[in-house]
DNA sequence: ACCTGAACACCGTTCAAGT
DNA sequence: ACCTGAACACCGTTCAAGT
């Protein structure tokens, strides 16, 4: 009798919506399409209309990360073009602040859930994407005398790892009571940084 | 008829054994419990009279990792004692080929497979003992001149995040192949705690 | 103490069928 | 084109029962 209810317009992102809001409920583990299908009220097998399969659904939760990571690290950035050393200060603050702000979107994006990267060209445009705007920056301390000469993509990279591995170490629970009780995870960003940065120290 | 194949001695490192093995071969993705269990020749309840769940495998399989780490590093930095310096190296190329050797094992050490690790006593115990080994090598080359001056346990935190973040970056695929055809892991890794350390770079 | 086998609730994925 | 429902193979976990 009750007809058929089919989902209204655009399923496909209502697809992700659901998923990043499991995902921020219930973590990585919760993650299940029949969840998310049945979170946007659709059968268990509708989101196949739309993906191909799950990690093609972690693709575009992943992707959408990124989208969000680029828009707050440019926003924080642009202000200073004047000022590379703030730049790189207030980009690598918002890293951090994004890691833990959105902490399951962040693993998902960076913990090798999605298996295929290369599979999904949306997701490698947008996280080169990131990666350019870093070794921009980079350049442009360098330019500046805030960075030593090096080739910017390895500086980069460099720059990138330092935050990314305490910011992961501390996520994923590797880091002990000792430090997090002692340290704020501002005062570690810094005295990390600082250990890169040439001239007056970043505070 | 033919009787009941009980497991000789030792199902419970059996399994982690198991476990290990098909981490190697499968990946993350492919290690269940059920197989484990049957890879040792037992049936798949078999494994809950060792381990309460799932986790607690993973906790086991972890334990094993840290300690072989453990034993890695201690072996490639002890010949070392009055070089401060080279520990700093030989130890951070321990983390590295560790880490590239053992992809699957180091990927569940640190990626928050294992939930609530403050619940298994002997993973806590080895994975601060590591930590603690890092901190002394990090001392010693403060007391050299090698590293700045500061809480040996920020310092420790920063060089291990250094390592640690580019490592997982690569690891889980998320640095582009223009950086990786065209730097060697060993470069990237030089170049970073060359940021670090003070006087005559490594090379 | 150590292990088995049936059972349950949950997955991802496929596919014929419906509108 | 978009969605449903049954079906299959696989999970983790529990539990009564066997030695």
């Amino acid at each position: 009798m009750p007809s058929p209810k089919y989902h209204h317009g655009d399923l496909k992102n209502a697809l992700i919506e659901a998923g990043i809001k499991i995902l921020s409920k219930e973590g990585v583990g919760g993650l299940s399409l029949r969840k998310v299908a049945k979170r946007a009220g659709v059968s268990h097998s509708a989101p196949y209309a739309h993906f191909t399969d799950k990690q093609s659904l972690i693709a575009a939760i992943s992707t959408e990360g990124f989208k969000q990571l680029y828009a707050e690290l440019d926003a924080a950035v642009s202000p200073y073009a004047s000022d590379p050393k703030q730049q790189l200060l207030e980009g690598a603050w918002v890293y951090v602040q994004f890691a833990l702000n959105n902490r399951d979107t962040f693993h998902i994006m960076f913990s090798g859930i999605l298996e295929k990267e290369k599979d999904y060209p949306a997701f490698v445009e947008i996280s080169r994407k990131n990666f350019e705007r870093v070794v921009d920056i980079v350049r442009a301390c360098q330019d500046a005398g805030v960075l030593r000469p090096a080739p910017p993509e390895i500086m980069a990279l460099t720059v990138w790892g330092q935050l990314h591995g305490i910011i992961s170490l501390i996520l994923e629970g590797n880091v002990s009571h000792v430090i997090l009780d002692r340290f704020s995870i501002r005062e570690m960003m810094l005295f990390a940084m600082n250990q890169m940065v040439l001239g007056k120290p970043l505070s």
